[in-house]
RNA sequence: GGCGCUAUCGUCUAACGGUUAGGACGGAGCCCUCUCAAGGCUCAAAUACGGGUUCGAUUCCCGUUAGCGCUACCA
């Protein structure tokens, strides 16, 4: 039974690199018929904050991304505890009475130094046992085998074999001065007492799971599979980081300008990862069935963004192609919240007449507001004048065609059909060519060149804002 | 500094020794067309560098360079 985890420390907002993480364990427990574990690793209490554990769960839900259980490392500290305790009593560690560094600073790197503190390595156990009992704080240090030296391997799904000397191994801590585990022992005991049976995580962490797999030996269980993935960076090259890019690494970034959470996935999905066939929009079905590790790459992915423009351009695009293949009901749906959040007076009944005609020029969902804008409003926004005048016309034709268009339009069906039949016989009428037609009336009903289909959208408006924007556009050329 | 990882169009990627080095985004152009989109077609654009191995290297090996990661009692 295959199970594998996500394990965020709640540090921050959730950051689209751990987005990405998580859907491609969910990915491998969803096509294994595995389950996903979420698991907090909150050890480092002193930097967690709630609001950003609010922030991973809304941020995961937004992405419709469910898991099967989910623990909190803090509330498994007596295991961490015990187990580290226990690779003590065997002689695979031990005390380090020596001050915790205060502040950062240079550490000296004379050779081998960082290696190991030999004195307290070689401490005999009756005076480690006798200092400890004084009370004296120590962390607790893994003892890497150094005589004679031994080579650690695993087999990384993604990297493929690994080896590193243990010579190149210092002296890591298991347990802090405080007491509490550090980072690798916590996730290697509940790795292991949670039954974790792939470990499917960040780049960043390739050369510590040589540490990790020193503590699995020393637990006396079989190290999970291992696979790690290329990291998200920004286009300098650097790794993407909350700090210093700000909110375009957020997922709630992307949920809030309008992504649709399956686009949004389907994007991660393809930064580092291909199907190997071409294929770029997907659906969460077809992602599942296509993943593999074999089809994940080895080096970085550039998330493409830019100082004035947060997007991707391919986040963009794939976001669009998602938008037009939703049902119209369902992104009518989907629409809502945005057309609300843009001050229209709307409801699902006249959006759904809508959609239709904007699917196509819309990215985000949020474009809505640009794109709708006139639909909804019971004023347009002044406009020039000169935006009336046709091709190859001038303020005498445009007002003729107004004035024409106004005639038609009181006595004409307001359906598609019977609009254009009309519409066209006019511009038959002043012997002018059907854009010379069109052009006034689509500014004087949308004010702005460019709009949906003239037809469909005086359909949608209805007779009486079309007739009463076609009398205002003829007051504004007189 | 030490150790590790990586290197194909601007970006995401395909090609697991033999291809005119493929696709996508973005860019340019054309077509379609009531504008804008969408759609269709076309073009420009890449194997970091140097050595090997081989009849033949994007592909395998070595080196150089560059980038990234780890090197904390952070995760």
């Amino acid at each position: 039974m295959v199970r594998v985890r996500f394990a965020p420390s709640p540090t921050g907002f959730l950051h689209i690199g751990s987005a990405r993480t998580f859907i491609f364990n969910w990915l491998y427990a969803r096509r294994s018929g595995g389950a996903m574990i979420l698991r907090i690793d909150d050890t480092d209490i002193g930097r967690n904050t709630e609001a950003s554990l609010q922030s991973i769960y809304e941020g995961l839900h937004w992405l419709e991304l469910e898991w099967d259980e989910e623990y909190r490392q803090s509330e498994r500290l007596e295991l961490h505890r015990k187990l580290a305790e226990a690779i003590f009593e065997k002689g695979l560690a031990y005390r380090d009475f020596t001050p915790a560094q205060a502040g950062e600073g240079e550490r000296e790197r004379t050779e081998g130094a960082w290696l190991a503190n030999a004195e307290m390595r070689e401490l005999p156990r009756a005076e480690s046992d006798r200092r400890a009992a004084a009370g004296e704080p120590f962390a607790l240090r893994y003892r890497v085998p150094r005589d004679p030296e031994r080579t650690i391997r695993f087999d990384d799904a993604v990297y493929g074999e690994q080896a590193k000397s243990t010579a190149d191994i210092e002296d890591f801590a298991l347990l802090r001065s405080d007491g509490l585990p550090t980072y690798h022992l916590a996730s290697c005991a509940d790795d292991a007492d949670l039954r974790i049976t792939n470990v499917v995580r960040g780049q960043d962490h390739l050369s510590n799971t040589f540490k990790h797999v020193l503590i699995f030996e020393a637990l006396a269980v079989e190290p999970p599979r291992f696979a790690h993935l290329p990291l998200l960076v920004a286009p300098d090259g650097m790794k993407l980081s909350k700090r210093k890019h700000g909110p375009v690494v957020s997922v709630t970034t992307y949920r809030d300008a309008g992504f649709l959470p399956h686009a949004f996935v389907n994007f991660l999905c393809l930064l580092g990862w291909s199907p190997k066939d071409d294929r770029e929009r997907m659906s969460r079905q077809e992602l599942i069935g296509a993943f593999s590790f074999e089809g994940i790459n080895r080096s970085n992915a550039v998330v493409n963004f830019k100082e004035d423009d947060p997007f991707d351009p391919k986040a963009l695009w794939l976001n669009a192609e998602h938008i037009r293949a939703l049902p119209v009901e369902e992104l009518t749906e989907r629409l809502l919240p945005f057309a609300a959040a843009a001050g229209f007076n709307t409801d699902r009944a006249k959006l759904l007449r809508i959609t239709p005609l904007i699917r196509e020029r819309i990215r985000l969902l949020s474009d809505i507001a640009t794109v709708a804008d006139f639909f909804f409003v019971k004023e347009l926004a002044s406009y020039e004048a000169s935006e009336l005048i046709p091709q190859k016309g001038d303020a005498a034709l445009a007002l003729a065609v107004l004035q024409h268009a106004c005639r038609v339009l009181s006595e004409t069906p307001f359906e598609h059909d019977p609009l254009e039949a009309a519409l066209r016989k006019a511009a038959g009428d002043l012997n002018i060519k059907t854009g010379q037609m069109f052009q006034p009336v689509r500014v004087a009903v949308c004010g702005r060149k460019n709009a949906p289909p003239l037809f469909a959208t005086l359909e949608a408006l209805g007779r009486d804002v079309s007739l009463k924007r076609i009398a205002q556009a003829i007051e504004k050329l007189q």
